[in-house]
DNA sequence: TTAATATATGCGCATATCCACATATATTTT
DNA sequence: AAAATATATGTGGATATGCGCATATATTAA
């Protein structure tokens, strides 16, 4: 029962069904998050840590960058099994619409981009 | 997405989760759900309030009872889509057993009931 | 080693949540 | 109308949550 608590918890704030909504979209960095939300560096991470915690995300890391993306169907029925329900319901919300739009024009930055 | 904030929140507590288990077995008063949960009257009547305003929940009255049963379909796709989940969920829990042994010992007393 | 960048986390504050207790409301019975 | 029963709700207190700010940690580059 604590792990159905700790799933409903998760999804019961905007920032982190913002998150979802954008992962859903492909994998990415916190900085990519806080740019395609416009939110601060400390609560994309600790909404992200929710998230993962909840076993909705697996992060791994690529050089100074954690990337976050969606847990594999294996890891957490409950949460895999509310994606499709979280998919279809995103698809008609202005906010969660300019999220998706901010991300595709995120620029991931950092010491593996050298610029040009 | 706020309604669907509001159904993770319904969700996201224990004792809503019992009355949610308890109802999957069959409609009740709320004197009911206080005898299988063994919780204060005040507290059986705000939670059965917090799941019927996110849509799980329908109440009518008979006589002085308030009697709460799972929403129909229809009322709130969101909260239908879960309960199959739900009840599987519910299957292995002693907590929630030992709840749905109570229902079964409880008793509806009132006015309509005379005592023979 | 030092500097730079990305991310995680300790802390304090504002707000939300949950509960028990007391009380108000609704219905039925007398 | 008054009494009895079932339920709803106002209130205050304890705890949880979400956030910004500052700082710690991890990795890479120089």
């Amino acid at each position: 029962m604590q792990e159905l608590i700790k799933v409903s918890k998760a999804l019961s704030d905007e920032t982190r069904l913002r998150i979802l909504n954008i992962l859903l979209e492909r994998e990415c960095c916190v900085c990519e998050v806080m740019q395609a939300l416009e939110i601060s560096q400390s609560r994309a991470s600790r909404n992200l840590g929710i998230l993962e915690d909840a076993g909705f995300l697996t992060a791994r890391r690529e050089g100074t960058w954690m990337l976050y993306s969606l847990s594999e169907s294996s890891e957490n029925r409950i949460a895999t099994a509310l994606t499709p329900l979280l998919k279809e319901y995103f698809s008609n919300n202005e906010i969660l619409a300019h999220d998706r739009e901010r991300l595709r024009h995120s620029v991931r930055v950092g010491p593996g981009c050298g610029e040009e």
